[in-house]
DNA sequence: GTGCCTGCAAACATTTTGCAAAAAC
DNA sequence: GTTTTTGCAAAATGTTTGCAGGCAC
């Protein structure tokens, strides 16, 4: 049976709370202010974990990143930085079939990609 | 100046002609047969190339995939085996603004996610 | 007390980098 | 001849794993 650790539950209410896309080392970095012990391996066990149970999503990228918000919203990130922004309904609507050739879809992900604010002004 | 390589060439034209979603090292793979002293280290810095250039799609999963068409398609990605395949207009539409609070698309990336065929018939 | 969970370090896989030689133009 | 590109090996990055001890129940 699944356990109730101080590892998760701390992990949890930081998803819960966090307005950004964290990654995992910026997960374990925030993490270990309160709970100076833990380990990387334990973060990324326990986002597998929350993951598996649906409890965030993943966004890939270059580096993972997590979103406790599991609402289905798409996803903007930067080309330049890798900044990951929400998308909001109003902006992206999408509409697909739920059986079609290859499989079953029973989940989705919208990725959008550009330059960020920031980065648009940054000559390069 | 932008040279063109033998490398290049042969890259290309198996992205071309490849109607699977191949990883890097399947490409080095392949790529292998018609070029043996071919290394993976140039494998990979043309597969950025190309994609720089926008000759290519990068399919980011648990290991990148690379799409030599690249019309704005979705891919569906079994959960199980991580096989990607497409999923055409048909079965799936977007309806997106360019100008968003967060930046400028120009581009993206749908994902549909679940168990293909194959790995539905299997029992975990 | 049993067995899941953690921390640590080492392993792993993928991708990137530094450098000297080779090829393109 | 100059400059980009390559091949090689080593490094870097992100993530996973094995194991012994610790903690939840």
């Amino acid at each position: 049976m699944e356990r109730n650790t101080s590892q998760k539950q701390i992990i949890k209410e930081y998803l819960a709370n966090v307005k950004t896309h964290p990654s995992a080392e910026e997960i374990y970095v925030a993490v270990k202010k309160k709970l100076p012990t833990i380990s990387k391996a334990t973060v990324y066990r326990i986002l597998k974990n929350f993951k598996e149970q649906g409890l965030v999503q993943e966004i890939v990228s270059n580096v993972s990143h997590f979103d406790g918000d599991i609402t289905p919203h798409a996803h903007f990130i930067c080309t330049r930085c890798h900044k990951v922004f929400d998308v909001f309904e109003s902006n992206a609507q999408v509409k697909y079939k739920k059986n079609i050739k290859a499989g079953k879809i029973d989940n989705y992900q919208i990725y959008f990609y550009g330059l960020c604010n920031k980065c648009q002004k940054i000559n390069k």
